[in-house]
DNA sequence: GCAATGGTTCGATTAAGATCGAACCATGAG
DNA sequence: CTCATGGTTCGATCTTAATCGAACCATTGC
């Protein structure tokens, strides 16, 4: 019973519709300001600047000061998937909601944190897992390596991090698991540069190019 | 963002220390009852009943009426996975708690009015289940009646009565269900016809013989 | 230096909800 | 039927924390 406080203060900082707004906002991995922030969230920056510090404080968001400017970010991939696992209740209770493009599109392919999910994310999951790319532990077989490194892809692209490897990430339009950690970041980076995708502005919509989509599937194939 | 009242309010319904401490006592898929639960919370039993109407209400847990006793349970894996993605922020370990008859025996295998019960009952239940010998209405299926016969049971065998074929029955030492109705009657009668086991005098253990266990396990398998 | 802007601190107000005592309903045992 | 036990409902109390106005601090641009 003792340990339950602490993921009770975690959850409880999640709880707040000011602060959940906040959260949802950064989970494109970009970094606000306070006051964008607060404007988001429908509050004042002085309410907003009360959330945010407890936000930093458990190290649920991570801040920067730039100048006369507080940005803000979350605090590590951890945040997201606790979101992402809440999305899951919200698309459960209430399946027939509004399905616009862009909420086909989000379901398609969107950025979750830094890597890739949505239908594509959790294809490219279920093609490393069930072809070897990846073991059961969930690190990157030779094999794996061999596939990667036919769209120009080593471990010397890895970026610096002591985060794992390689994660699996609930997805909650898909109700499957996608892949996350550094390789995930890296993938999505790689297909970015290839322009294969593109980000749509101001959303989290990972827009495939036809040919990029054809490329990336056939790779997966 | 319209969705962020939502997973706030699922978030809501976490924050809070006691109902908190009931949900990891759910973890591992056992249900409780409500005075168990809110022993461990340390809260009285109306503060308790409060709080699982809300989880219920929002199908965060799962009740099931049993005569005079409510189990409540987790209302699915998703609601593990948000439990754990909140646990990755504070890594502390969850002490299961020991519930139950002392007599390990009894725990292991017992009859429960006419059907089997126990550690080998729960066993059953899942394997049919989840091997596909039930659908999800609790009909035997023709993959069922298939594996049913290879020990000698044809629908002919089933006793004369109005009673459901299968019901799903919760076990008050394992507090996950096991399989009751006229099919779990049926092959509790087979295995004590077949001498898998037998049946202790003046209790309701059931003795399972080293060779008739190994059999029993080897069909589910 | 001085205004303008981004952000924090403080204090008072207010709303939400966790808690428990007491009374009540439902079920099972004898 | 009667009693004991598991659970709920209701009402009152009390704690927590979200919110904003006002004042204050910090940085940049002029």
């Amino acid at each position: 019973m003792r340990e339950s406080p602490d993921i009770a203060r975690i959850a409880a900082l999640v709880a707040d519709p000011a602060r959940c707004s906040m959260l949802l906002a950064l989970m494109d991995g970009r970094a606000l300001t306070a006051t964008e922030l607060a404007g988001l969230a429908g509050i004042t920056k002085q309410t907003a600047s009360s959330h945010l510090a407890k936000l930093v404080d458990s190290e649920v968001l991570r801040m920067e000061a730039q100048g006369r400017h507080r940005y803000f970010q979350l605090g590590g991939p951890h945040v997201a998937a606790l979101l992402e696992a809440l999305m899951v209740f919200s698309s459960d209770s209430v399946p027939p909601l509004r399905t616009g493009p862009k909420d086909f599109a989000l379901r398609r392919a969107r950025v979750c944190y830094d890597h890739l999910a949505g239908e594509m994310g959790v294809a490219l999951h279920d093609r490393m897992r069930g072809g070897g790319w990846l073991s059961d532990d969930l690190t990157v077989t030779g094999k794996g390596w061999a596939h990667l490194a036919a769209i120009g892809l080593t471990p010397a692209e890895l970026p610096r991090s002591n985060r794992p490897l390689c994660r699996s990430c609930l997805d909650w339009s898909q109700r499957r698991h996608h892949l996350a950690g550094l390789v995930g970041k890296m993938i999505l980076d790689h297909i970015l540069a290839l322009s294969w995708a593109r980000r749509l502005p101001a959303s989290r919509v990972i827009a495939f190019t036809p040919d990029g989509e054809r490329r990336f599937l056939d790779w997966l194939r």
